[in-house]
DNA sequence: TAACAATAAATCGTGCACGATATAAACATT
DNA sequence: AATGTTTATATCGTGCACGATTTATTGTTA
């Protein structure tokens, strides 16, 4: 028997655990605004700035074209963003945020961190923890990234 | 604009980045060897105890049985496990793995912890970092699970 | 400027995740 | 024992992720 290769020693399969967990405690809440996990996560990046390209939202999320493309073609389909040519570069797509897209804001502030908060509240760890949590997490993600 | 919304102040996005970069991270390894991460979770039940029905192991692994039960249909297409009907409990099918399934455990012993070390080396975390980290997760699967 | 290389998106195929539903076997209750 | 309920697994549909390829546009260089 291999200890490394015992699931209780893994941080990766935490990792996985936690993340999809983390993810369906935010299904409820986003099911009601009408948006997915990811959906949402190109939201943030776009009432952050508005008109980019597919590229620099798919590099802001560490995604692919392959993946961003076609959640940008559902999230159309939805009425949330658009998508036009650019104008000094053709290939380029510009996404930009709907009506519906800008006001899913409000609605996000109003639903998701009280949401969250309290689905999270029996969690032990504190302000500090989840900082320093970030922090970590950060500093595998630069030296995987790329 | 509203801060708590902000990418950059988001635990669950570093998750979700962390783990989608470690699963990368794997891959190539895993590849050679024929798998893939949630494969190879699976062996890693496996491999610590034999013969589980479908239940058990999606417990173990915090899925459902509709997310293992395809992945299992696929790991006996490759021939590294096998399924048979319970025999005090008909609905169950027992899992378990092959001479193939059994060989791989060497081959991941081999491949994987040097692999992963190696990629990993640059990231400043200790031992004692990637502990806590297991441990603060730990307390976040706890709290979200069923 | 004609040919070539690089870049931005899109498309295709596969494998998860997961909600919803279906099916069969076991269990429980009348 | 017949009926209803629970349980174990499977099936179906949708939405990611992502490797590989394609297409259109831009840029580069002979």
């Amino acid at each position: 028997m291999h200890t490394e290769l015992q699931l209780d020693n893994q941080v990766c399969f935490r990792l996985y655990t936690a993340t999809r967990l983390i993810t369906q405690a935010y299904t409820p809440i986003l099911t009601a605004l009408g948006i997915t996990y990811p959906q949402y996560l190109v939201l943030m990046v776009l009432w952050e700035k508005d008109n980019q390209p597919v590229n620099d939202i798919a590099h802001r999320l560490l995604l692919e074209t392959n993946t961003v493309t076609p959640l940008l073609q559902r999230m159309e389909k939805l009425g949330i963003v658009s998508r036009r040519k650019g104008e000094q570069d053709k290939r380029q797509q510009i996404v930009s945020l709907t009506p519906k897209g800008k006001e899913l804001e409000e609605e996000a502030f109003a639903q998701i961190p009280s949401g969250m908060g309290e689905k999270l509240s029996a969690c032990p760890l504190k302000f500090e923890d989840y900082q320093r949590l970030a922090q970590e997490l950060d500093s595998i993600i630069k030296t995987l990234k790329k």
